[in-house]
DNA sequence: CAAGTATGGTTTATAAAATAAACTGATTTA
DNA sequence: TAAATCAGTTTATTTTATAAACCATACTTG
C-alpha cells in the first residue's frame, strides 16, 4: 500500500493546501476564517508547509497592518497531486 | 469546511478500514501483511477501530492456534462513506 | 528432551503531532 | 490615554502514532 505523505495528510495542512490549489494566493486571515481554526495552529502548519517548500509565504504590509500572503509552489502543487493518487487507492476512487 | 473524522483520518486505521470495506473479513496476520505495519500498530489501531463500533473482532482458534477475525460493521461502513464524501471536498474529486 | 526459533499477538515506552493557552507588538477606538 | 482589537508567534499541554520489549504457546532440531 502507498505510503500516504505525512506532511499532508494532517486535517488543517490538507485544508490549508486544499485551498491553494484554487486559489492562487490566500493570506492568513482568509485561511484562518476559511478552516476555523485557530491563530496558533495555523501558524504552526503554515510554517511546517513553508518549511517544507510546499508553499511560499510572504509577510509584507497592507497600510499598516501585517499581512501573511501564501501561495502554493509547484513542488506542492506535485506532492499534493500524488496525495491524492495515493489516498485514491485508499478509498476505492 | 467538514471535518474529518479523526478516527478514520490515521494512514494505519484508514488501510485497515479499506481492505474491510471489500472483504467480507480479514484476519490478524493477513491486515498485517497487506499493510506491511508492526504488530504492536496494528494491535493498538485494531482496539481503538473496535472500540468505536467500527469493527468487530473475534478472537479463537484455528487448530491450537490463536486468530483474530475482524469484520467491518454497519456504523463503521457509514463512517467511512461519510469520510470519503467529506474527504472528497478537500481534494476536490 | 532441552534449547532455540517462530507465531500471534499485547503492553509499555518513546517520539512526533496537534491543539490550546499565553504572549507580543502595533493599531484603533472610546 | 486606557482598553480593546488585530495579526500573528511562542511555549506548554494533550493526544497520537510508532517502536520496542515482552508473553504464551507451538514447533523444530541437535
Amino acid at each position: 500500500m502507498k505510503e500516504l505523505d505525512p506532511l499532508l495528510h494532517s486535517q488543517l495542512r490538507l485544508a490549508v493546501m486544499s485551498i491553494l490549489m484554487n486559489v492562487d494566493e490566500a493570506d492568513f486571515v482568509y485561511l484562518k476564517e476559511k478552516t476555523d481554526a485557530t491563530s496558533g495552529n495555523l501558524s504552526v502548519q503554515i510554517d511546517k508547509l513553508s518549511s517544507a517548500g510546499y508553499i511560499a509565504v510572504e509577510k509584507g504590509f497592507v497600510g499598516k497592518k501585517t499581512r501573511t500572503v501564501c501561495r502554493i509552489t509547484e513542488s506542492g502543487r506535485m506532492a499534493f497531486e500524488k496525495y491524492v493518487e495515493a489516498l485514491k487507492e485508499y478509498l476505492n476512487l
